[in-house]
RNA sequence: GUGGGUGUAGCUCAGCUGGUAGAGCACCUGGUUGUGGUCCAGGAUGUCGCGGGUUCAAGUCCCGUCACUCACCCCA
């Protein structure tokens, strides 16, 4: 019987100690700084939902089997939210009336499903959720595919490391039921069946093909629809892709900012037009980073007032696995810049007084809370990751100067109190940046 | 839910066919009085994931369990 508790977090959360939250934060900042650019306004909400928002339209086995769920002392049945599409959903249908459509939001909640970890998969993550309510035109999916091309550069990543594949549900519907045969009922098992293609061997595809009805011919005719790119788009009726967001993007400028794919699906049943994922092309991480699609009809759920949404959500796991197979991980900050030291336990005061002074000038400044030999806390601040140490000896106080040491050259200078900000400034602003 | 791999000092790991624990790095102290990164000397640290079994004796073998990890399933 171990006598102390686990210092382990929670199987599939994670710590984020100093050095990984100062990495998360400079990455997630970029984000941030791209999407508010494009208009969009943060937005929070609760991490507790009632559980029935999501059993009514997300899928099934996130209800079932990935749910964090608990009843309150009220018998009220919550959930810790899996997603926050539903919760954005909620609040602009209760907001509907004030709000100024079409309206750009954003967020950034923890997310929670309870999955067994793997690559790329943790039971609480943190998700960029991005989404355009009130338009049905097509400039949003634009809007949304610039953006992505503007996040991805924002982190580093060049336009060879990834690619935008793009689909549309209605066009999918027709390409299943229009050239390949399908019979509606069959279309969402054949659906899945295309977003499978890729990691299944071909025989197994033939297997669940022929248990879903479809015949020898019928499937040859599925693979060549799924893989063959845009020439599909030839076989198409005019009504349907007039009907098409993804057709009407396709034909623009913003074309090129895709790829149009037969084989992107995406889970979710909510989903009712265009979808699209990002895939990671280095071929040690060939996966998917983040996705989302068009839902016209999720605001349903709470009013009679139609309301079409775009969103997308993009998660903290995948993208930095991305980051790391590229090479993209921006360093750690340092702790601070500089640390004032008192050679002597009565110099105290002088030294915070010193340090005051850095401060006010914008200064990230520490001072040491023990008495140790100046040599230890020279190297404590060197490793601090600090460019500059102030000095405060009893002679030069006496004096009315204090030693501004360079960490990097070993160059020192006697300064009185007031002229050291400026010099510590300059120091700081002089050599490679610390970020 | 299914299958594989791994669990030894803070970190990375070594411990061959069972005989009651080691290295490197990191950390702390010192090499005299107010100056780091090098060097030298010294030092602290582990119930060898947990529980049980076999044995005179288990880190080392067997069983169970938990955790981590990879893949499958599934998926934002």
């Amino acid at each position: 019987m171990s006598q102390f508790l686990p210092t382990a977090p929670y199987r599939g959360t994670r710590d984020f100690l100093p050095a990984e939250m100062s990495v998360r934060m400079q990455v997630f900042q970029h984000l941030y700084d791209v999407i508010e650019r494009y208009g969009y306004q943060r937005y929070d909400g609760p991490i507790l939902e009632p559980v029935e928002i999501y059993e009514a339209k997300s899928s099934r086995e996130i209800v079932e089997q990935q749910l964090y769920t608990l009843t309150d002392r009220g018998e009220r049945r919550l959930a810790l939210r899996p997603e926050m599409t539903p919760s954005v959903a909620r609040m602009i249908a209760g907001n509907a009336g004030k709000l100024q459509f079409p309206v750009r939001w954003y967020s950034h909640p923890n997310c929670h499903r309870y999955e067994r970890p793997q690559r790329g998969r943790v039971r609480e993550h943190w998700q960029i959720n991005v989404d355009v309510f009130g338009s049905d035109s097509a400039a949003c999916e634009i809007e949304f595919f610039e953006l992505i091309h503007d996040l991805m550069a924002a982190i580093g990543a060049t336009p060879d490391m990834w690619v935008l594949r793009v689909n549309d549900r209605v066009l999918l519907d027709a390409m299943l039921m229009g050239i390949v045969g399908v019979a509606p009922e069959a279309v969402r098992d054949v659906a899945g069946l295309a977003d499978r293609w890729e990691k299944y061997p071909a025989d197994k595809l033939a297997a669940d093909a022929a248990a879903i009805g479809l015949s020898d011919k019928q499937f040859e005719r599925l693979g060549e629809v799924l893989t063959g790119g845009r020439a599909v788009l030839d076989e198409l009726p005019a009504e349907v892709k007039e009907r098409s967001k993804l057709v009407a993007v396709l034909d623009t400028a913003a074309g090129d900012l895709v790829r149009f794919d037969p084989l992107i699906v995406r889970g979710f049943d909510y989903y009712t037009s265009t979808v699209f994922e990002v895939f990671d092309t280095h071929p040690d991480n060939r996966r998917s980073l983040f996705g989302g699609g068009r839902y016209d009809n999720l605001v349903g759920l709470y009013s009679a007032q139609r309301i079409p949404g775009l969103g997308f959500g993009m998660g903290d796991v995948t993208l930095f696995d991305f980051l790391g197979t590229h090479g993209l991980l921006p360093e750690p900050r340092n702790e601070i810049d500089v640390a004032v030291i008192a050679t002597d336990a009565e110099l105290a005061d002088a030294a915070r007084s010193v340090a005051k002074g850095l401060r006010g000038a914008g200064v990230r400044t520490s001072t040491p809370l023990d008495v140790r030999k100046l040599g230890k806390e020279i190297q404590r601040a060197d490793k601090s990751g600090a460019r500059v140490v102030v000095i405060v000896g009893g002679n030069d106080w006496a004096a009315g100067t204090v030693t501004v040491r360079d960490l990097r050259t070993g160059d020192q200078h006697q300064l009185t109190p007031a002229d050291v900000p400026a010099r510590v400034r300059d120091l700081l602003e002089r050599g490679p940046g610390t970020v």
